[in-house]
RNA sequence: GGGCGGUUAGCUCAGUGGUAGAGCACCGGCCUUACACGCCGGCUGUCACAGGUUCAAGUCCUGUACCGCCCACCA
């Protein structure tokens, strides 16, 4: 065997710039298409958003990912571990919109000469609907190419050429023959309804992207006068801007302050419009004064009112978030006094909701309508959570996806589904629980898959929602803005008598959620899709079990009738040092490149994979720093063991046995750890065994080895058997490294050679036995003899003589006889007095010998 | 308000019934022909608190406190 490739002085530099374009070029991590199920491994990779920063959460949760499927491929699986780009949507509209300072406005014709400007001006440029995703689709191909060379980098190993984005042609077919199918079997549907709506955004929102933020806010008593009698009656408001919209107050039935008023009327203030009194238990009597107003729509209980109560509807929110202009009197709006109330309003309209509500308590104080001073609270308000501005609920027509009536059979999914660590199910549960109504799947926006209808236009131009064109599965995807439906001509779009497309896109989730759809073949390639799921593997963190978890195990439900895969494996987070989540500023501070260039590759996937499925952990680069150390380890001991590896022969020496036992043992249980997706746990244990390995069996086996004779062949054997082992644990973790130590001995890649079985190290080493304790009894000697001779301040060159080494009495002597030889060679003693005392003590007595020797 | 997780050495964390652990940090020593990007040794703890079960509890049970997260409510 030739050794001319081991180095002198191996380095980490620069390891992952040589072996990731060999791997490329040698197809290392190339999914087999022609194994059969039982062989593969198939995993729904999640789809970054490409246009959110790249952080070292990405860096986090991928590795664990990529340790699974790099253990699997050992394990002689087919891995399937394809790689997607989720560019559509949000994310990538409000990039384009900042990085090139333009707007999307869809009543503009497509301009074939537009240029984007090279940096935003000052005013947006109002651009037109196919110019906008025109640049959407060139910003995110580079956003891909960052992220990409970030995986490479990071030695993610998934196959390239299984690439997909959320906004491709393939994910556009998918998602669009998945919505007429289930738009065929009537689960899905539109309706015209309250929905949650971002004002600046403009498009409703689903319940899964909500989320609460704190806000001040303030109680303003306000008084509303009895329609007739002369009393008055005072409720509370955060929102007093909302008076105009009110429709009703409504009072607890058994709250006795106000059951005379039920079913009378109130006049609001300002407006003057009679409102009646309503009872519902949903009213809180301890809350405000007991009793609310309700409006269209302040919140969701005003939503639940609104249709429990049959009231009508007064909306004054415009979809941009300001009053809408409203006329009051008899062609208009009911009131009192008309035209007080249309003086009152056009004072409010086009004001944004936060500015209207100052100028009506203004007013509400100029009437004295405004009980004492406003009271300052704070309070927890509803935001799209990539919004800006508190949501309002606006009326307006919309798609809904059927969830309500499956949530039981969601949540027997949920219990089906293997999950590690298995107490995220609860996350789920709870989700599945707690869901109020029925998905909304439409977006009022533009870079996102169009759904594939078209509505017929009645002979007097109005659209009837009711008329719905689809196309043919075959003719997807489709875009109804700009394709026709069968049997009409594009001159038709618009006119009487003809068609208009449907104007909205899906919710990314919606797209996101037939991942293993897309990824699997689902209906055009039916061996690949019979090979591949469902899927063994859904990795992916806690913070998304509500969207892209949930929303998958429902399209699968509904589709397949059945789970979309077997395990879920789910990260935590990455937190700062002070325990906050890693805040986006700070992860952009502290780049996942920067860290990779700096720490190597293999140090950083060592920090992660040391956090736990499903731990939260602390950003913490000392840990890379012993990721760091691990590496250079390896090399160095790897060089070491490589450097005389004959003669090689039976692996007859007691320490060599002993240790390789343990080996067998360790293999043993990494293998278990790996397969319950407890990479972590693995990758502690491999690592103690590694330093034991240096530290104490090197230490004690080297000068042996350095001889020729059996004893020699024992060591060589047992070191070199060691050394492949660990390499292969370690492989999973530290890819470059390990490859690398590999390439100097064995030919082809470690990540294609087949995992350690504990068996065949058995099979030369016998199993675990008297040689496995012999081996930890010499240990613990060497740290008994390192620790005298440190206290006596003697250096390990100086050369030493065992006056007296006391050893237990279950040593016997002729275990002592097998590791003796070893363990006075491996500490520099000459030769020991030995003692085999029944009673325990443990103790040497040790004194330098004469500096000649 | 409901749910889930956590609380172990200065820090980051292992440890699911049997004498409290690792790494980092810190202190001291060592050039020992794989590695000074190294090696050796040492210091460090009322295992959050209170009860209970047990021969035995960091570990099991009950309760409390605090931290984090998810959800709900938010007139």
């Amino acid at each position: 065997m030739s050794h001319a490739s081991v180095p002198d002085k191996p380095v980490l530099e620069g390891l992952e710039a040589k072996w990731t374009p060999r791997w490329d070029a040698d197809a290392v991590y190339r999914f087999d298409r022609t194994a059969p199920r039982e062989r593969v491994y198939s995993i729904d990779t999640p789809p970054p958003t490409v246009s959110g920063s790249l952080h070292v959460g990405h860096v986090f949760s991928y590795t664990h990912t990529d340790v699974i499927a790099r253990f699997q491929r050992m394990r002689g699986r087919a891995v399937f571990y394809p790689m997607g780009w989720d560019d559509n949507g949000l994310p990538t509209e409000r990039r384009v919109q900042n990085y090139y300072g333009v707007r999307c406005d869809p009543s503009l014709p497509f301009d074939p000469a537009f240029v984007a400007p090279d940096k935003p001006a000052s005013q947006a440029v109002s651009i037109s609907r196919p110019n906008f995703i025109a640049l959407c689709a060139a910003l995110t191909a580079e956003d891909e190419k960052a992220f990409e060379r970030l995986w490479r980098q990071l030695g993610v190993s998934v196959d390239w050429a299984l690439t997909y984005a959320t906004i491709g042609r393939h994910a556009q077919r998918v998602s669009q023959a998945m919505f007429l199918r289930l738009l065929a079997a009537g689960r899905a549907y539109q309706t015209e309804a309250p929905t949650l709506w971002d004002v600046d955004f403009r498009t409703a929102v689903a319940q899964a992207e909500l989320e609460d933020r704190e806000l001040p806010g303030a109680y303003h008593r306000v008084r509303f006068a009895w329609a007739s009698g002369g009393g008055q009656v005072e409720i509370e408001t955060t929102r007093p801007e909302l008076i105009p919209a009110c429709v009703a107050l409504v009072a607890h039935p058994d709250d006795a302050r106000y059951r005379s008023l039920i079913g009378k009327n109130v006049l609001t203030p300002l407006f003057q419009v009679p409102v009646p009194v309503k009872a519902h238990p949903l009213a809180d009597p301890e809350k405000g004064s007991g009793i609310a107003m309700i409006c269209t729509f302040g919140d969701l209980t005003d939503v639940t009112w609104w249709r429990e109560l049959a009231l009508p509807v007064r909306a004054v929110i415009a979809p941009n978030g300001a009053l809408r202009p409203v006329t009051w009197g008899a062609s208009g709006w009911e009131s009192g006094d008309a035209a007080a109330a249309q003086r009152e309003y056009d004072a409010l309209a086009g004001l944004s909701a936060v500015k209207a509500r100052v100028k009506i308590v203004e007013r509400l104080k100029e009437t004295g309508d405004l009980i004492g001073e406003p009271k300052p609270i704070t309070h927890h308000v509803k935001f799209f959570e990539k919004g800006d501005r508190p949501l309002e609920i606006i009326t307006s027509r919309q798609w809904f996806v059927q969830t309500m009536n499956a949530r039981e059979a969601l949540i027997g999914r949920g219990r089906e589904l293997q999950w590690f660590p298995s107490h995220m199910r609860s996350r789920y549960e709870n989700w599945v629980n707690g869901l109020n109504g029925d998905w909304c799947v439409s977006r009022q926006r533009f870079f996102g898959v169009p759904f594939p209808v078209w509505y017929r236009v009645r002979p007097d131009g109005t659209t009837d929602h009711d008329a719905r064109l689809v196309p043919a599965e075959s003719r997807l995807p489709i875009d109804p803005s700009t394709d026709t439906p069968d049997g009409f001509e594009p001159g038709q779009r618009g006119a009487p008598g003809g068609f208009v497309g449907d104007p909205d896109v899906m919710d990314t989730w919606a797209t996101s959620s037939l991942s293993p759809f897309i990824v699997c073949g689902w209906e055009t390639d039916a061996a690949l899709w019979k090979q591949t799921f469902p899927m063994d593997l859904r990795p992916q963190a806690h913070d998304i079990i509500r969207t892209w978890l949930f929303s998958t195990v429902l399209r699968s439900h509904l589709e397949m009738d059945a789970l979309p895969w077997k395990h879920a494996a789910i990260s935590g987070w990455v937190l700062d040092p002070d325990r906050k989540k890693m805040s986006k500023s700070k992860g952009n501070v502290v780049t996942p490149m920067g860290l990779l260039e700096e720490h190597g590759s293999d140090a950083v996937r060592y920090w992660a994979a040391k956090g736990g499925p499903g731990v939260d952990t602390a950003f913490d680069a000392s840990q890379m720093k012993v990721g760091r150390r691990l590496a250079i380890k390896l090399l160095n001991a790897s060089k070491f063991v490589l450097a005389k590896t004959e003669p090689a022969g039976p692996v007859t020496e007691a320490i060599d046995r002993g240790m390789l036992q343990r080996l067998a043992s360790l293999v043993r249980e990494v293998t278990q750890s790996l397969e319950a997706y407890d990479y972590a746990a693995a990758l502690r244990e491999t690592e103690a065994f590694f330093w034991t390995f240096c530290d104490d069996y090197i230490e004690l086996a080297k000068r042996r080895r350095a001889g020729d004779g059996p004893g020699a062949a024992s060591a060589c054997a047992a070191a070199t058997t060691a050394l492949a082992v660990q390499l292969k644990l370690l492989a999973p973790f530290l890819p470059f490294v390990t490859e690398e130590v590999w390439s100097w001995w064995r030919e082809g890649s470690i990540h294609r050679s087949a995992w350690p079985v504990a068996d065949e190290i058995e099979a030369v080493a016998g199993p675990g036995g008297p040689e496995d304790a012999m081996f930890r009894r010499a240990s613990e000697i060497t740290a008994l003899l390192r620790s005298k001779r440190s206290a006596l301040g003697l250096g390990f060159g100086v050369r030493v003589r065992a006056t007296d080494l006391t050893l237990p009495g279950e040593t016997d002597r002729a275990a002592w006889a097998a590791i003796e030889r070893d363990v006075l060679a491996g500490n520099n003693v000459m030769d020991a007095a030995v003692r085999f005392l029944p009673s325990g003590v443990f103790d040497a007595t040790i004194e330098a010998m004469p500096a000649d020797g």
